[in-house]
Parts: structure tokens; C-alpha cells; sequence
DNA sequence: GCCAACGTTGGC
DNA sequence: GCCAACGTTGGC
């Protein structure tokens, strides 16, 4: 059974049109550090899991992709870099803290900006909408999943 | 830049 | 274990 996801990233860091840049479009998700989101990635993920790439801190934060989970949860290496503005230092190598997943980009959608998703009555309940939301990764329902591919016109591909 | 909301830290 | 203080997120 798959799961869908909704992820945030900061374009000013790594936007949709940097990761499409990157090998086989695909980014190793670096830099999550909390620690609800950590165990989205490490108890819930699985490879195939669908993905709607989100820009946020930005000035038209929406959804801007479809993405697909492409590996299972690792070591996120930046929480040992001391140079790294995701250093760690509270974190042990023999049990490291923090982990990422690998995503990878399947198709750049136009923004389906934040206004146009709260107006959108079929959305109700997305959590990315919820008042004081700030998780960077949250769980989608299959039925707002479909409903989001079906608006970009992509294919549901999970 | 402001501020609401939430997470984390640390004193007790 | 409580909770105040502080830090972060992220829309506006």
C-alpha cells in the first residue's frame, strides 16, 4: 500500500528547476530536522510513495511538481559537516539523529499556488492548510492526491 | 519585518 | 513532569 506526501522545499535552496538539474532529477532531501518529519521518513516512506513537490518561503508558495520517493531512508551526512548549516553536533555517528530519503522529480507542474488550494472545497482537511502548519513533510490522503494530478492534468502514476 | 503557531530546551 | 523562555517556520 503507498503512501502520497506533500514536501516542502525552499526554491532559494533547492527549487524544482535545481533538482530537474541533478541526475536522474532526483535530490537526496537533506536538512530535515525535526523530528516528526524524521520519522515520517523512517517508519511510513517507501520507495514508489507519490510526492507533491512544494515551494515554500518564497513568494508564491504552492505546489509546483509531482516527485515519487526513489530510495529508503539513510544517513543524512550533513548533520556531521561542521561547515553545514544543518551541523548537528549533539548527533553520533554510531547512532546518527537524522536521515533523508532520495526524491526524484517525475514531472515540473505549473504552481498550484497556496490561495488556489484553500479555495479549492475538495481540499478541505489537507494539512498543508491547517493554521499553524509547519511540518516540512506531511501525509496526503489518496483522495486529495488524485484530486491535485487530475488538476495538474499528470498521470497518477503510484 | 511582523507575528502566530509550534517545537525544543533547561531550570526546578 | 511542568512550564517559561527561546528558536524556528512560513505566510503575509
Amino acid at each position: 500500500m503507498k503512501n502520497y506526501w506533500l514536501m516542502k522545499a525552499e526554491p532559494a535552496e533547492a527549487s524544482i528547476d535545481d533538482v530537474l538539474t541533478m541526475p536522474k532529477a532526483t535530490v537526496p532531501w537533506t536538512g530535515v530536522r525535526n523530528y516528526q518529519a524524521r520519522n515520517f521518513m523512517r517508519d511510513a516512506m517507501q520507495v514508489g510513495d507519490g510526492v507533491l513537490f512544494y515551494h515554500s518561503s518564497c513568494a508564491e508558495p504552492g505546489i509546483v511538481g509531482i516527485a515519487r520517493v526513489a530510495s529508503g531512508a539513510y544517513t543524512d551526512p550533513t548533520q556531521f559537516d561542521p561547515t553545514s548549516h544543518y551541523f548537528d553536533a549533539a548527533s553520533n555517528p554510531e547512532t546518527p539523529r537524522w536521515i533523508l530519503v532520495d526524491v526524484q522529480v517525475l514531472h515540473k507542474t505549473r504552481n498550484l499556488t497556496l490561495p488556489e488550494l484553500r479555495l479549492d472545497p475538495e481540499l478541505q482537511g489537507l494539512t498543508v492548510l491547517k493554521k499553524g502548519n509547519r511540518l516540512s513533510i506531511t501525509p496526503v490522503e489518496a483522495v486529495h492526491w488524485r484530486h491535485i494530478v487530475a488538476m495538474l492534468g499528470v498521470p497518477d502514476f503510484v
